[in-house]
DNA sequence: TGTACATCAGTGAACGCGCGTTCACTGATGTAC
DNA sequence: TGTACATCAGTGAACGCGCGTTCACTGATGTAC
């Protein structure tokens, strides 16, 4: 039956935010229209009314990701004085709760070897998401008075990445935080 | 046709060789059985006749490529002199030819978010990779004279995958050779 | 040493299954008069 | 404002396809005598 134009936008955004938590949590190849649309609360076949394809949905579901990602991660850093602030977005980044969830963090993490690998929309998605992580380091950086911001932001956004991966390798909590905060030190040790 | 001892171990090897190179060029959910097999110059169906299953190769090949990726490490840091060893480490690993090159290159950075929601056999070699990594770092910072060499470790290699990785995602060849040579910049600072 | 037989690596067809996508259909909503 | 019709979001069956795995078969190798 036909919807109302405001319920279909619900829908579609429905579909996407479930998508988002579905697609970090088990990989884009790891859930299916299927089980994406029964996420939703919906069947599969109207899937198509939605979107172009499951890529074309993966990328929007990565892009809504990145959205709250930067959206956290400012809000972290606006809570704190100027001089605090990167400690604070370290902090955010490298928690145990971000470590134990990946379906509600960053999708670098999650999602950033399959991106590499696709050759479609996610990963333009992607690299725009770095892009707009890299811009949030480097003008946190900047309003702490650190020089060489933007070379900064370079090794900064790489070893949060890598150091919240890694935590997730580690088969034992003592390891994953040890990891989680030897990495912290490290990016925040003469910045 | 039943074949020598000999040469089932070659083959094996040779499907492991083979294995290694295409689960990190495509992931391991990328590539089928029949593809692997057909890599190693044979037909799938005696795939059997050498693993238990998909998975079990998986994780023979992930150690593989760790062994291969710890030896060129490992002989990164034997060619120079003692307070170098880590700065040849850091550069091997982040050269432009390792960014070019995922299948031949680190298992963290290639399958890590694979591994990561893996429950079986690949999980736990990856676990062991990221420890012997971990253990080589620690111990040419410790000859390199670096103090709180264990947290240094986890900093190093957190930096080094999530460098490495960012340097994948970005579509320009210039943003990539920024963000390798700027993250190498970072993690030789901080030491 | 020679021979007869058991073994088993490799082949290619077949299996059941789940995937992404398509399609005819339904019926509430939006629109034209 | 009321009515008749077109639209289209959502349903559920169906599609073709590729996957991991199994199996009967082959024939060279290893072994027992």
């Amino acid at each position: 039956m036909k919807q109302s134009r405001e319920k279909t936008l619900q829908t579609r955004q429905r579909i996407i935010t479930a998508a988002s938590r579905d697609f970090r949590e088990k990989g884009i190849n790891g859930v299916g229209v299927a089980d994406l649309m029964q996420s939703a609360g919906l069947t599969h076949g109207g899937f198509y009314k939605h979107f172009d394809s499951k890529d074309a949905l993966a990328a929007e579901a990565c892009d809504a990701a990145f959205k709250v990602t930067l959206s956290e991660l400012t809000q972290s850093t606006n809570q704190v004085d100027d001089h605090e602030a990167i400690q604070a977005l370290v902090t955010a980044y490298l928690s145990r709760a971000h470590s134990l969830h990946p379906e509600q963090g960053c999708a670098i993490a999650a999602l950033g070897s399959e991106a590499i690998r696709s050759d479609g929309q996610v990963k333009q998605t992607m690299a725009i998401g770095v892009e707009n992580l890299l811009d949030l380091i480097r003008s946190q950086l900047t309003r702490q008075g650190v020089h060489d911001a933007e070379a900064k932001a370079h090794g900064v956004l790489a070893s949060l990445v890598g150091g919240l991966l890694l935590s997730r390798t580690v088969p034992t909590s003592i390891q994953s935080k040890a990891i989680l905060n030897d990495t912290k030190q490290f990016i925040l040790s003469k910045l």
